[in-house]
DNA sequence: AGGCAGGATTGGATCGTTCAAGTTTCTGGA
DNA sequence: TCCAGAAACTTGAACGATCCAATCCTGCCT
């Protein structure tokens, strides 16, 4: 059992002071080359390694941003956050960062998990996913001057904090523009009721998209809540209607997989598109658009970082664009 | 801003020294009650918490558990990991752990990860999945005593470490069973190449379950890579044989997936089971067996703690019952 | 009243790092 | 040669909790 390798082992080894060894690893511009290279060669030699305990009494940062994660749910939605979680892990530890998970039943105890991390772990940043309007946690945590970023735009004020964001609008305007093009008239919509903001833009880009072309929006879309039953049903309505859509956009891939039953009872040739390429769409051939998620991560922690670094109190929010991946149902 | 709290300003207000808050935090059961509930208060009050930094300098523990999140892969296998990430993260909170994620191409950089996460945060346990024969990563951490629990059965030698894992042969068995019970006498398999322990259990349920029922079941399955398009086109083979099967277990849902594309193309009535109950099999309707992944989870993380605390060295291993989610496809 | 065992409580020392303030060494211009 | 000023390096003093060893009670027995 080898000896602790602290500062001072490395400082002795290589006859220099302890704050030598400290500035050769944080700041070492400041030091003679020759010498940052005789520290350097004893770190390597002794296999010394930064203790995050220490560093971070002293410092209070930790090197370590949290993220929440969702209770299990209907396992179709999940998924896109799993990935988002997946390319976060991945480009935070190459900016020198690991992830910390949490849970939280509701937004309030969500602010406590804020307030239990923060003081226990010294945590340096949080990344929000799902925002809505008004939301009680970013108004905490900025108060307190927290670093965080939110994967979702502030829907009241897009200068509020950092985000990165996929267009929503974007996509389901790619999709309707995709089926104008393929000669569909009626593309209809299913998305949630209004309110929330990610459900209200996607819906915007089918409207607007349509209006665009000269078509008549109304009486084309529903609003229900997520699900595939929800789905199903709502496009029977939306088939069984005076004027019934040949083609229609979805808000979410659960909802799409709905009408896509509905549609092979009733009119196969209905085109289906669906919203965010999960893999239960891949396998069933369901068209859908694609969230750049891996991307959206990347972006994610270069805001944060760039907050935490202090180059910037705010940095310039990133809009991405998402794309259409065509399969068989449109 | 509030002034920090810390154990000395809760002592100052309880009147007692530190060390006595230090009891009431770490060892209540040697501190007189009246005084525990007036340092209790001042807790309260204090709104104090402990520093995991502080603790973890002195004590070298940390509270912090890891586990290895696989790059993003094909989705539909991804889905089991990540559910039983959120278990998990949900288990260890209740028990007081946080989970920290990393990543690791290979099993080499995970050792490397090892190393950076013990050294670097006092990490004070891994989690593994997916452990196979020979693998280097559990005799890395026994060697140096590490605390870790895998989910996965150590396939050389039972008693190697603590683990929970799922009974896949009793799995495949179950599936077979009710086909039989359907009326299906060639019932086929299709899984993995020989060599991986989870393949081979899995095969090995369903080859025993038919020769309990007195049939032979040779030629009747085939080993190939995991991936839809290596489940359809093996069943196409399978399907145009001497001696076609009428129903089919899959090591995976992916397989079946595959599976069901090739079976609808040439023979509708073929029974299809997949295994792992992904929401892909859930929403187009395939039986599949199901791992219970938060009980799993939840098992670990009582190994693990079981570990930790000191009660016992190497706590009895556990071997879950997974269960047949009946849907359309059989 | 004195002695004593045992539990309850306390005061330093300590963990490994960084900060702040010092001291030494180097450099170049008068 | 001398000296100012910068660069390079060193030395205590934190950060907040826990460990260890020592001290203080309290009740009980003689």
């Amino acid at each position: 059992m080898a000896e602790k390798v602290t500062i001072a082992t490395v400082a002795r080894h290589a006859r220099v002071s302890r704050q030598t060894v400290s500035n050769v690893l944080n700041t070492p511009h400041i030091v003679r080359e020759e010498t940052r290279q005789r520290v350097q060669e004893a770190i390597d030699v002794l296999g010394y390694r930064v203790s995050q305990a220490a560093r971070q009494m002293r410092t209070g940062r930790s090197r370590l941003i949290a993220m929440r994660i969702e209770p299990t749910r209907d396992g179709i939605n999940g998924s896109v956050l799993d990935r988002f979680l997946h390319g976060l892990t991945e480009t935070a530890e190459l900016a020198g960062y690991r992830v910390l998970l949490y849970t939280a039943g509701d937004t309030q105890r969500e602010i406590a998990a804020y307030d239990d991390l923060l003081s226990a772990y010294d945590l340096d940043g949080f990344v929000l996913t799902g925002t809505d309007h008004g939301d009680a946690r970013t108004t905490w945590l900025a108060q307190r001057e927290v670093a965080f970023v939110a994967f979702g735009r502030p829907w009241d004020d897009p200068t509020a904090h950092p985000w990165v964001d996929v267009d929503g609008a974007a996509g389901t305007a790619r999709a309707t523009e995709h089926l104008l093009e393929r000669g569909h008239r009626r593309v209809g919509f299913l998305g949630w009721p209004a309110g929330s903001g990610v459900g209200d833009d996607r819906r915007s880009g089918w409207r607007e998209s349509l209006r665009a072309a000269g078509i008549d929006p109304a009486g084309l879309d529903r609003a229900v809540d997520d699900g595939i039953a929800e789905g199903e049903w709502s496009m029977r309505d939306l088939l069984s209607s005076g004027e019934p859509p040949t083609a229609v956009v979805c808000a979410s891939d659960s909802l799409a997989l709905g009408a896509l039953q509905a549609v092979r009872a009733t009119d196969p040739a209905v085109a289906v598109v669906g919203f965010d390429d999960t893999p239960v769409a891949a396998a069933v051939g369901l068209t859908s658009v694609s969230q750049p998620l891996g991307e959206a991560a990347a972006r994610c922690v270069d805001l944060l970082t760039a907050v935490l670094d202090g180059d910037q109190q705010s940095p310039e929010p990133v809009l991405l664009q998402p794309s259409l991946v065509l399969r068989h149902t449109a």
